[in-house]
DNA sequence: CTCGATGACTTTGTATGATAAATTCCGGCA
DNA sequence: TGCCGGAATTTATCATACAAAGTCATCGAG
């Protein structure tokens, strides 16, 4: 689910840069190579190349300025929410310590996000929630169940009736991201969380804020502790 | 504090449509004229244009396809916790329903950061909190007091050690912003929540998260409270 | 008459070359 | 030594041309 369109050529420039940036290939304070320069060694024009920089800058990654160059900016600058950002991050073999980071974001967002749902969803919206809880129920397999998650928890957030709230799935998508990405294989019954959805949604279907925070929590506990788990299994493989 | 350069040309263009975009003036779904009809009608290059409108995609509020044109894209597409969506926003008369928008992301955010940094702090990130604090002991003036606020709230962000925790202090600055100027002329004690900024700096400085967590929520209480009868006092003199 | 393919047209995408503006850095001068 | 100005370099902007992609109408076949 990329925000940034990969088929056009200074899409492609903007991933290929911005990748090696956040995994660290390109350091804060490093400068780029001129642009006449980096155009011609990434067989695109200046044009295309600029337009990419543009796309960068915008997230905070680099700044450009006359006759010193284009230097990549200290972390802290970047846009670390941007959905770009976050799946370059995920992309580049995340650390444990960043794993720890989404969880610990997913800790304080979703639990809040539950019980300002419950105070203030709309009858739409909390049909939008019920819709993807009942396709987590139905899914077949791991990617239907994958698809109907990441509907659940958007609709979940959506229903705060808070823009800024949503803006944060992209947060909960990368981890959830993770998560499946870990426990595909090892898992037999990938649909063990479902009694925790359906806490959830039934408190937010009956204005229970307390409830459908503490039921969150409890849903994100479980899937800590399971992540734990299927990292640990999986740095033992790698021994 | 602006994340664009609003020097260069191109900046100028992005905070220009950038503005009308989230001021309502075009809508999404609107579609933008041919780009050399606006580039023209901008008075720029049509290259500068471009710049422009791939700065607003990356920030996700547009989208251009070719034939069919560069249209705005829907609400739920913006990425509302970009720095400059947020001040522009802020620029163009904020609804009380964004305001409280804000101070509820406020509420959730701070208290977990609060407790974090209580729980994860190092003494150098103390030291930045407590550098703060200090400074808005010495402020003479509400300018100083202003900057030396922001200070403290994103010191108290830093201290967590997670970045994305940070990335949400454009949040706080416009919440901070917002209050300021709402209270700059009617406040004659601007040093008012100085002993709430003092409880949450000691709460960090002895590692006790849930004492940091309350101290915050206190101190967000207060300005919710203070905030609200500025507003109402602002639309009584509008009568 | 309906459906589908085909071709022209419109708009964005990319490339190229040239000029302007800004900033640094060096050298001259007081 | 310190200030001032010019040269050099790099990004910023402009202008133009062509390529690619998607839309829409038109035409033909069933």
């Amino acid at each position: 689910m990329k925000a940034t369109d990969a088929r056009s050529l200074h899409g492609q420039v903007v991933r290929e840069l911005g990748t090696r940036i956040v995994a660290g290939d390109l350091k804060p304070g490093d400068v780029l190579p001129r642009e006449d320069a980096l155009a011609e060694s990434m067989q695109v024009s200046r044009n295309a190349l600029r337009e990419a920089l543009k796309v960068l800058s915008a997230k905070g990654l680099i700044e450009a300025r006359p006759k010193t160059g284009t230097r990549i900016r200290p972390k802290e600058a970047w846009n670390q929410l941007d959905a770009d950002v976050l799946s370059w991050r995920c992309a580049s073999m995340p650390t444990d310590d960043f794993i720890e980071k989404l969880v610990e974001m997913r800790e304080i967002i979703e639990p809040a996000a539950a019980a300002a749902a419950a105070r203030k969803r709309t009858a739409a919206q909390l049909a939008s929630i019920d819709t993807a809880y009942r396709q987590m129920e139905a899914a077949k397999d791991t990617g239907e169940w994958a698809v109907a998650d990441l509907s659940f928890h958007n609709a979940v957030l959506q229903a705060t009736g808070n823009e800024m709230m949503s803006s944060l799935f992209s947060v909960i998508e990368s981890v959830l991201g993770m998560f499946f990405v870990l426990s595909a294989q090892t898992v037999s019954d990938f649909k063990y969380s479902l009694p925790h959805h359906h806490k959830v949604l039934e408190a937010i279907r009956r204005n229970q804020p307390e409830v459908a925070r503490k039921a969150m929590q409890a849903m994100i506990g479980d899937s800590r502790g399971n992540l734990e788990k299927r990292r640990k299994k999986g740095t033992k493989k790698t021994h």
